[in-house]
RNA sequence: GGCCCCAUGGUCAAGCGGUUAAGACACCGCCCUUUCACGGCGGGAACAGGGGUUCGAAUCCCCUUGGGGUCACCA
C-alpha cells in the first residue's frame, strides 16, 4: 500500500527524559527524520514527560544537542516552537484535563480505586492460572456508598477507558502489515490518567498526535501492543488515526531488547560523542541499522539517504549492534576528512601533553600528527594511543627493538646519526629524508640496517608510520635525547 | 502462561517463483611497503526443520522448533 500522501506528511520523535538519547532512540529519531524529509513533510520533535518520577534533570536539553549533533534536526518542536505547542507534555496538562472532560462526557471512562497492591495480586493470580492478565473492570459500577468508603479512605481514583468486551482492533502496520487484536488482547480496562491527575503515555500521546497532525507514527516494535489502546481512544474521540509502522528493536549481545544497563556496548550518542567519532558515520550506520537502500552501496550521503528512504524497505526482524563495522565506517568517514578539519574535534585528546612537545605552533605539529595517524584510527580518541611514542615525552623500549639495538652495527649507525643530526637544521619530513641519506652514505648501511636501528632507537618500537615524518615530528631536540639515551644504554650492555 | 512479532554466513544484509544465493564488517592468505598501518587481490562461511502449492521454491501456504516483544497509576 502507499505509504502516503506525499504533502503534509508530518512525523515526530516523543521520547520521555528520563536518561540518555541512546543508538535505538537515535534510529528511531532518524527514521522518522528520513520518512519526513523524502516526503518533503515536517519532522517534529516533543517531550512525552508524563512520568514525573524518572524525569531526569537536563535529558530533555541533551536529547536536543545530540539530536541536533547528529544533524537530524526537527522543523517545529521542543527548543523551537511551532503552530502546534507547547511541546511538552507538562505544559499541555490543561489541554489533556478538556479531552479527559470530553470522554467523561462520552461515558467512556469512570474511577478506579484499586490499589496498585490490589491489582497486582490480580495480576499474578490471573498469570499463575495462566489466562491473559487483563483488569476486571470491577470498579466499572460502585455503588455510591462504596465509592464513599473508598473516598473516606483516602484513596486517589485513577480514571479508566472502557474497553468493549467485544471490541477488536485492527490496522496495517506500514512495516509489518495487518494486524489484528482480539479483546483479550487488548488487557481490559485501561488507565488513563494517574491518581494524581497527569493522564498517562497512552492518553497524552493521542491527544498530541492528533492536535499536531501527526500523519505517521515511526516507533519500535515495543510499542506493537500500546496501539490498539492509542486506535481506541482515537474512536472514542471520533478522530482519524496517524498510520503506523513498528521498527525492529535493536538487539544486545543476549539477543535480547537493549537494556541501559547493558555494558557489553556503547549504547549512548554521548559516549560516540565523547570517543571522538563522525556525526556523519553514526548517521549512516544507524540508517543502515533495519532499513537498506537495496543496492551495494552502504556509503550514503544525507541526501542520498532522504532520496532513498522507505519504510517498505525496513526489515522486520531485529539487528545485533555491530560495533566492529560501526569502528570501520567512522574509520572510513576520518579518512575522507583533512588533518585540518580533524583538528578541531582532535584536539582535546593530543593538547593536554603539548608541552612535551617542544613546539611553537602547536596547531601544525597536531595537523602534521594527525595527518599521519588518522587513517588507521576508527575514532579520535585513539590517536594519542597509536601516537603514544611521539606524543608522550618518553618512549619505553619494547623487547623486539631493545634487541635490535644490541648489536654494534646498529650502534654504529647511531653514532653517525647522532653526529649528523647535531648539526642538521632542516628538520622537515624531506629534510630528514635528506640526513637519513647523509648517514647512509657515511655508515654505508641502508635499508633495514638503517632504518631499524633508528626507528628503535627514537620510538622504542620496530614498527609505525613514516620515518621521515615521525622524525620531522618528534624535533631535534627529542631525537637527540633518545639518540644519546639508546646509544648510552647499548654501551651498557655486552654486545652480541 | 495469554496476545503479538520475527527467522538467508559470526554480524549487517541483497533476493520478492527459475541466480554459480550479491555486497559490506569481522576472520584467513597473498601483494604493496624499510616496518606498521592504509590500500589492492583472493579465500572459507548461510536459506532452522517438516509438510504442502507449483514444471520449478530462499522466495507462496501450513505445522514444528527457535528467538524476541508485551501484558504498569513506565514510556
Amino acid at each position: 500500500m502507499d505509504e502516503g500522501e506525499s504533502m503534509g506528511v508530518r512525523l515526530r520523535y516523543a521520547p520521555s527524559p528520563t536518561g540518555h538519547l541512546h543508538i535505538g532512540g537515535a534510529r528511531t529519531a532518524l527514521f522518522n527524520y528520513l520518512f519526513a524529509k523524502h516526503h518533503g513533510g515536517s519532522f517534529i520533535l516533543r517531550i512525552e514527560d508524563t512520568d514525573l518520577d524518572r524525569n531526569v534533570d537536563n535529558a530533555a536539553q541533551e536529547f536536543a544537542d545530540n539530536l541536533r549533533w547528529l544533524g537530524i534536526e526537527w522543523d517545529e518542536g521542543a527548543y523551537l516552537g511551532g503552530d502546534c505547542g507547547p511541546y511538552v507534555s507538562t505544559e499541555r496538562l490543561d489541554i489533556y484535563a478538556r479531552h479527559v472532560e470530553e470522554l467523561r462526557d462520552k461515558g467512556v471512562i469512570y474511577e478506579c480505586y484499586c490499589s496498585e497492591d490490589e491489582l497486582a495480586a490480580e495480576r499474578e493470580q490471573q498469570m499463575a492460572r495462566g489466562e491473559a492478565v487483563r483488569y476486571s473492570g470491577r470498579c466499572r459500577r460502585l455503588t455510591d456508598k462504596e465509592r464513599a468508603a473508598h473516598i473516606h479512605e483516602g484513596r486517589k481514583p485513577t480514571l479508566r477507558f472502557r474497553v468493549a468486551d467485544d471490541e477488536s482492533v485492527e490496522f496495517t502496520d506500514l512495516i509489518r502489515g495487518d494486524m489484528i487484536f482480539e479483546p483479550q488482547g487488548i488487557g481490559g480496562d485501561f488507565v488513563v490518567v494517574k491518581s494524581n491527575g497527569i493522564p498517562v503515555y497512552n492518553f497524552a500521546v493521542v491527544v498530541d498526535d492528533h492536535l499536531m497532525n501527526i500523519t505517521h507514527v515511526v516507533r519500535g516494535e515495543e510499542h506493537i501492543s500500546n496501539t490498539p489502546r492509542q486506535l481506541l481512544l482515537f474512536r472514542a474521540f471520533g478522530w482519524t488515526a496517524p498510520v503506523f509502522g513498528h521498527v525492529p528493536l535493536i538487539l544486545g549481545a543476549d539477543g535480547k531488547k537493549l537494556s541501559k544497563r547493558d555494558e557489553s556496548l556503547i549504547q549512548f550518542i554521548d559516549q560516540y560523542r565523547e570517543y571522538g567519532y563522525l556525526p556523519e558515520a553514526i548517521f549512516n550506520f544507524l540508517a543502515l541499522l533495519g532499513w537498506t537502500p537495496g543496492g551495494e552501496r552502504e556509503i550514503l550521503t544525507r541526501e542520498e539517504f532522504i532520496a532513498n528512504f522507505g519504510l517498505d524497505r525496513v526489515n522486520r526482524s531485529g539487528a545485533y549492534f555491530d560495533a566492529a563495522k560501526l569502528a570501520w565506517m567512522n574509520g572510513h568517514y576520518l579518512k575522507s576528512r583533512s588533518a585540518a578539519e580533524l583538528l578541531p574535534l582532535a584536539r582535546r585528546f593530543l593538547e593536554p601533553s603539548a608541552a612535551g612537545w617542544q613546539v611553537a605552533d602547536v596547531d601544525a605539529w597536531m595537523i602534521d600528527f594527525i595527518a599521519l595517524y588518522k587513517d588507521q584510527v576508527s575514532c579520535l580518541s585513539e590517536l594519542p594511543v597509536v601516537g603514544n611514542v611521539l606524543i608522550g615525552d618518553e618512549a619505553t623500549v619494547e623487547a623486539d627493538a631493545a634487541e635490535t639495538l644490541n648489536d654494534d652495527q646498529a650502534v654504529a649507525v647511531l653514532g653517525v646519526f647522532l653526529e649528523r643530526a647535531r648539526s642538521w637544521t632542516d628538520w622537515t619530513p624531506d629534510g630528514m629524508k635528506a640526513l637519513l641519506k647523509d648517514v647512509q652514505s657515511i655508515a654505508g648501511k641502508k635499508g633495514k640496517d638503517l632504518f631499524f636501528p633508528v626507528r628503535a632507537a627514537i620510538t622504542g618500537r620496530l614498527h609505525g608510520p613514516d620515518l621521515n615524518r615521525s622524525l620531522a615530528l618528534l624535533g631535534q631536540t627529542r631525537v637527540l635525547e633518545r639518540l644519546g639515551r639508546a646509544v648510552a644504554a647499548a654501551g651498557e650492555q655486552p654486545a652480541t
